[in-house]
DNA sequence: AGCACGCCGACT
DNA sequence: GTCGGCGTGCTC
């Protein structure tokens, strides 16, 4: 016997399957889709099994595999061809399809190890003797529940070893899963109104059809709550149901609410332990969940029976992979769902131009909530010209907002407020020269973090202590910027008496830590929260009445095609999270550029009118949804080689794709990361017209030169 | 990707 | 003389 083996290295110069031997005693054991360990070149590596061949003609000296690790199927048929298909959409190497697919425990890589958690629990074996009073405690314990825990027997009294000694008892191994389940919390059940009805029939009308619909509805609008009434009416059909959401700070409120009414569910994201993560998928494999929660790899979730794909906050970039293989969950979704012969549903209060133009044209079927649900309105929104506005103390609070703030702190009310630092971290600068401390590695500046007093690099992790003096001009090095923690501080002098806490990068990194943030501030043990963008979607906070939004334009000036679009998005979600109940809500923007429309549309909340007007900005600037987009990315160690390159790569292309428009070279930002040089190319283009197979070319001539890296991002979301 | 082989400089 | 720097080639 012999096998096909994708071994675990990505690389397109190995990025083919290997014959291997199958010797005797392990010919039961291999099947398709499993790992095994193999000889590749002096080293031991583990891989997937392909296929199985029972002889071969090629003239290799063909090695034995040295092991079978997997007694299940890791890969089914349909994960399988998932692979081959993502591998080939997105251009990239078969087995990291594979392994994105999969938990670190199942991925092909030798030496890692997580285990499955038993934990010893004690049966009733034999009774054929009288017992003592204690004994007899002990096993009237284990009489009531069939088993019992070990630690637990042995904490009401010692005698449990005695019996386990006598063969009274015996002691087997259950395999445990580790995630501690959510307390379970109440959340009343809504009555859908006309609206939601509407949209709850037409989908559930049409459960076994592969309808791919957009769901518009704006914030508060109760989306959740129709996608547990489709959820409940997929698990009645016998099917089994996945939600996306964009990020972790959402899924352990999401969870509760759906652990609350569903009881098997199953949520995986980067916020769980390795062996929790494991835990989780192995639940969804054997078929013991009804529904899936998750950020965007668990699009992969090994469902056998999907009935839906719901994906909640769907114009968020997170869905897009921006690391090989960059892949995107919408369309991996779509796959799948014509595999399942399902729907699948975007979910969103401001969809991206892209997926309404999509609906526009009938490529999504569209459906619209336009009214929140229940007694709550939207919130008034006031724009706050910056540029007239009196600030408090030179600090970046506007008279109007300061004041809006001590009356809602007066009313015992909740503050929303979002600091939207992106391209815009705070650092030191020297007063004198604008000398500002870079990373080594990467060619970005250094980020100042003041808790602990250190310099760090959000791209590779490097810090170091800061200077103190500018080591050019001996001048005082000083805090430029406003990082969340600065506001904090300007927070404090402004209202003494208000409790603050700050959700960011930095407050966030310790697990469950999110939750811990949120579950305060909904029980009021904080007055204001203050947050970057991770705060800006799905979360609900009855008693929150006020959101400020400190400085809208840091957003509208990065230098993207999507800057507008991002803003209007990014008002709105976080608008959205004002006056959700009762109680009427109220939001200020701050701005220095009060007649842009996307600031103007946002405060209107004129989703159409913004959709209409950045569409002629779209087909001027020849952005999608006119034109497609696909970028180029070209990595060296060596800038001097990488620079060559990257004038002859643009050359070819333009050559061999005279119909299509092509930008670049350009320095990717930042330009270096980990000491690797970064040059994009991007293309634009309407028709297809082979372009894939001119970028396979280009990968190929490549794949030997191991001093350039070539990677492609089809429909990139970050540039 | 990562290991061996091979060819050149500077060290016990 | 040898240790070790990294350029090149190859992996069933």
């Amino acid at each position: 016997m012999y096998i096909k083996v994708l071994v675990e290295l990505s690389a397109f110069n190995i990025d083919k399957a290997f014959t291997y031997h199958v010797p005797n005693k392990y010919v039961d054991q291999v099947k398709i889709g499993i790992r095994v360990l193999v000889p590749f070149n002096n080293q031991k590596l583990e891989g997937f099994v392909l296929e199985i061949i029972d002889n071969i003609d090629e003239g290799y000296d063909i090695k034995d595999i040295i092991d079978v690790i997997d007694s299940e199927v890791i890969l089914n048929n349909e994960l399988l061809d998932l692979g081959k298909w993502l591998s080939n959409e997105t251009l990239s190497t078969l087995i990291s399809s594979y392994q994105v697919m999969l938990p670190k425990a199942l991925k092909a890589k030798n030496g890692s190890k997580i285990n499955i958690k038993y934990s010893k629990m004690i049966e009733i074996d034999n009774l054929n003797m009288e017992f003592s009073d204690k004994q007899q405690e002990i096993i009237n314990k284990i009489n009531e529940k069939g088993r019992c825990l070990y630690s637990e027997l042995k904490k009401i009294n010692s005698s449990v070893d005695t019996l386990l000694k006598k063969g009274i008892l015996r002691k087997i191994e259950v395999e445990e899963y580790r995630r501690e389940k959510n307390e379970n919390v109440d959340y009343p059940i809504h009555e859908l109104n006309t609206d939601q009805k509407k949209v709850y029939y037409e989908v559930v009308n049409s459960l076994n059809k592969n309808i791919n619909y957009l769901l518009f509805g704006i914030t508060g609008s109760g989306k959740t709550e129709v996608y547990i009434k489709i959820m409940e009416k997929v698990i009645e059909n016998g099917k089994k149901c996945l939600l996306l959401i964009p990020e972790i700070t959402l899924t352990n409120q999401i969870l509760k609410r759906i652990e609350a009414r569903f009881n098997k569910v199953a949520i995986l994201h980067s916020g769980l332990s390795d062996g929790e993560r494991f835990d989780e998928y192995r639940k969804i494999k054997r078929g013991e969940v009804d529904i899936v929660i998750g950020t965007r790899s668990s699009v992969f979730a090994p469902l056998s029976n999907l009935g839906i794909i719901i994906i909640d906050e769907c114009h968020s970039e997170n869905f897009k992979q921006d690391v090989m293989p960059r892949y995107d969950a919408i369309e991996v979704s779509k796959e799948r769902c014509k595999y399942h012969d399902c729907p699948l549903i975007l979910g969103s209060a401001t969809p991206t131009i892209d997926m309404y133009a999509r609906a526009s044209k009938g490529l999504y079927k569209l459906l619209v909530l336009d009214k929140r649900a229940g007694n709550a309105h939207l919130p008034k929104i006031s724009i706050c010209d910056m540029t007239e506005e009196e600030r408090i103390n030179k600090t970046l609070f506007s008279k109007t907002l300061y004041t809006k703030i001590h009356e809602k702190l007066n009313k015992n009310e909740q503050i929303i407020l979002l600091q939207n630092r992106r391209g815009y971290s705070s650092t030191l600068m020297c007063s004198n020269c604008g000398y500002v401390m870079k990373c080594p590695n990467c060619d970005i500046p250094l980020t100042y973090h003041k808790n602990k007093d250190i310099m760090r690099c959000h791209y590779c992790g490097y810090a170091n202590k800061k200077d103190l003096v500018c080591p050019k001009c001996q001048e005082n090095m000083k805090d430029l910027g406003s990082g969340t923690e600065k506001i904090e501080e300007e927070i404090h002098n402004l209202f003494p008496k208000a409790r603050v806490i700050r959700m960011d990068l930095d407050t966030t990194t310790k697990k469950g830590s999110h939750d811990k943030i949120i579950t305060a501030f909904k029980n009021y043990e904080y007055d204001i929260l203050l947050g970057t963008q991770m705060i800006s979607k799905g979360l609900d906070f009855p008693n929150v009445t006020l959101v400020g939004i400190l400085n809208a334009d840091t957003s509208l000036f990065i230098p993207s095609y999507l800057s507008s679009e991002n803003t209007y998005s990014l008002i709105s979600q976080v608008a959205g999270r004002s006056g959700r109940s009762e109680k009427e809500g109220e939001v200020v923007i701050q701005t220095f550029n009060p007649d842009h429309y996307a600031i103007v549309l946002a405060k209107s909340n004129n989703y159409l009118a913004f959709y209409e007007k950045e569409m002629q900005e779209r087909l001027f600037g020849k952005y999608p949804p006119f034109f497609y987009l696909c970028e180029v990315i070209i990595k060296s160690v060596d800038y001097d080689f990488l620079s060559k390159e990257v004038n002859k790569i643009k050359n070819i292309l333009e050559n061999r794709q005279p119909d299509k428009i092509i930008i670049g070279p350009s320095m990717m930002y930042p330009f270096k990361v980990n000491n690797v040089n970064r040059f994009s190319i991007l293309i634009k283009y309407k028709k297809e017209n082979n372009l894939k197979n001119n970028l396979k070319d280009l990968i190929e001539h490549y794949k030997s030169n191991n001093k350039i890296k070539i990677e492609i991002s089809f429909n990139p979301r970050d540039i």
